[in-house]
DNA sequence: TGTTGGCACTCGGAAGGTAAGAGTGCTAAT
DNA sequence: ATTAGCACTCTTACCTTCCGAGTGCCAACA
């Protein structure tokens, strides 16, 4: 895109007009409010090659003009400068996230909900993805005859367990050794590393009879794999309804009946954090403006995320579905402030 | 409220007739829609007479009219009969709640949304009141060093657990001793009998140095009280923006904004709850329509709550927060059924 | 070649005015 | 107690008009 200067000066006033008013800017409102040595009817000019290029578009024949998708982009990717956040506001993310939790996921929490709080939009985050991390601990402990507790530590600090059933004449004594037999051959594998297969035949050295024995073995399985799997929380789903964008009610209800088919959500976070990875994108945020966006509802928004680590090998996302009407820069160190508050907290977990 | 039969009638039709219609209602169409057997001017008569009991209300001069919160309030408490679902929709909602799940937890959260998807409105769920369940079972696991998970097993079938921070130097042993100790001591006493005194007292008859000791305890006990925490469960809030009921997103946002605080709304579930029980009520639903509900937003909502139970004194809440213009007998007996269908299967847990 | 003033044109939205329709309350008759 | 009839009220939809912001384009200019 190779746009001499003025035209990129006036795309930046044009989204930035456009996002504090939300009112179509024109060619005379445009010279009023920014300092241009230039007149109205030459901005007109550049405005109508701005348009050429799809960077904006005019609601109506005698509107102003509003940035395209693909404007934001550009104004994202090159126009934007990004500052830190005033010690006030810093202080203010600070003081509100709760960070005297004993678990990760309480602290994870407490991020999205200071997150969605401080940039009015509904925020998201992603549970760490715990397949890299390994297996430090694994117990089976006796319930009653019938039912048992899988109990996980794993390497990054998360406690996980599942209440499971087990055959009903199985002794505490058997459990324990079956529950010693897998421990010792799986702690230290990492989770995504362990199938049926390994679990089974960590279960051979036990003089447990076979069926019964399987069945366990077959729990003990299904409860690693239930630890892995990703829970996504979202937060502030209600503030949509107050802004402009979304006061036709069409509008507001396509983009919250979408949000709340989390699983979805959810999906699609995991894509754009492997399109992200694929692509050997090492820009910390991923970004997704209007239509780049394939969930349904969401055209009218704007999907950022970054991405948090609980240990190096081991991280989830954190972000913000807003109007792509937003101020970018602000949210975009909003969003940074939070994950790196969230980083240094979670040091204390692993 | 003293009505002579046809009064009755009249009242009976109106919320009908505005329940499926959503438009004020009047004299000519109710005689067009109804067998009344007499003129339309009797009946403005005896509607004039309806508004001047406060049953009903015109929104304006030239309009028909709706019913007033008292007109609800009556129709529900004396005019409506309530019908059992018909067979096949029984069947949508057995095939809708996935019953095979291991935990009871997940069966309350599958039958919420099988209720919000069965009525379309928002439903809700609060977690069973575990304060009159006993210990079964307590287990604290040294998971690492300065760290410690109290596992407990209560009467109702439910396991609740939660990590906590221990002094680093405390030993496995030193753990394990006092864990017997504490379990020795409160198995067997209902959650809202055990303090921290009675906590301190169990930890006595073990050897472990006294600071250390008090520690663990109290954050045995801290865990102890988190156990029978209330939970509650929302689903289905966009569905509210498909209702015609609230197509001003003023109402909208205001509901929504309520409800997305979920602690909020607990707390009035609990409310209810406490109210019915001193009440003395033996009615197994509470209802409360529109400005009987103290929330705000919710002035043109009704609360449809029903009693679930886990065991004899374990128990929790299961229903529906809908627009007040809603089919109040099919909803009540779509919560009836789902209610009785959760009773049936917690069976299972306990 | 880029910039500027000028001007005709377009379109959406606000304002105002009218007509239709549904429903009411009241009165007088049955 | 019930009914027919009628004047009155109020909302809603619809039309017309009008204003202003903004545009595109042209001719003149540096």
């Amino acid at each position: 895109m190779q746009l001499d200067n003025r035209k990129k000066e006036v795309l930046h006033a044009i989204v930035d007009d456009y996002v504090s008013t939300n009112e179509p800017v024109g060619s005379k409102s445009l010279i009023e409010r920014h300092n241009f040595q230039v007149s109205s009817a030459t901005l007109r000019n550049d405005m109508a090659e701005l348009e050429h290029l799809g960077l904006i578009e005019k609601p109506h024949t005698s509107a102003g003009r509003i940035p395209s998708d693909k404007g934001y982009r550009e104004y994202v990717n090159s126009l934007m400068t990004i500052d830190e956040l005033s010690p006030r506001e810093q202080l203010e993310i600070e003081k509100r996230i709760d960070t005297s939790v004993d678990e990760v996921t309480d602290l994870i929490k407490n991020a999205t909900h200071t997150l969605s709080e401080t940039t009015g939009f509904v925020s998201l985050a992603m549970s760490p993805r715990l397949k890299k991390s390994f297996l430090k601990q694994l117990k089976i402990l006796m319930i009653e005859p019938g039912k048992a507790l899988v109990v996980m530590v794993l390497s990054a600090g998360v406690v996980k367990d599942k209440v499971v059933r087990i055959p009903n004449f199985l002794s505490d004594e058997q459990i324990m050794k079956i529950s010693g037999a897998v421990e010792k051959h799986l702690t230290g594998k990492p989770l995504d590393e362990i199938t049926l297969v390994t679990v089974e035949s960590a279960g051979k050295s036990t003089d447990v009879p076979e069926p019964l024995l399987k069945q366990v073995l077959y729990e003990a399985y299904a409860a690693i794999k239930q630890a892995d799997e990703l829970n996504i929380y979202l937060e502030g789903e209600h503030r949509m309804l107050s802004l402009p964008d979304f006061s036709s009610l069409g509008r507001a209800r396509d983009l919250l009946g979408t949000l709340s088919d989390s699983g979805m959500v959810a999906g699609y976070v995991n894509e754009m954090e492997n399109a992200a990875k694929e692509g050997g994108s090492d820009d910390s945020f991923m970004i997704r403006i209007g239509q780049e966006i394939t969930l349904e509802g969401l055209d009218d928004c704007s999907f950022i995320t970054a991405t948090y680590n609980l240990t190096d090998s081991v991280s989830g996302n954190i972000g913000v579905i807003g109007p792509k009407r937003m101020l970018y820069s602000k949210v975009i160190s909003q969003i940074d402030f939070v994950k790196k508050k969230l980083n240094k907290e979670m040091q204390r977990f692993t």
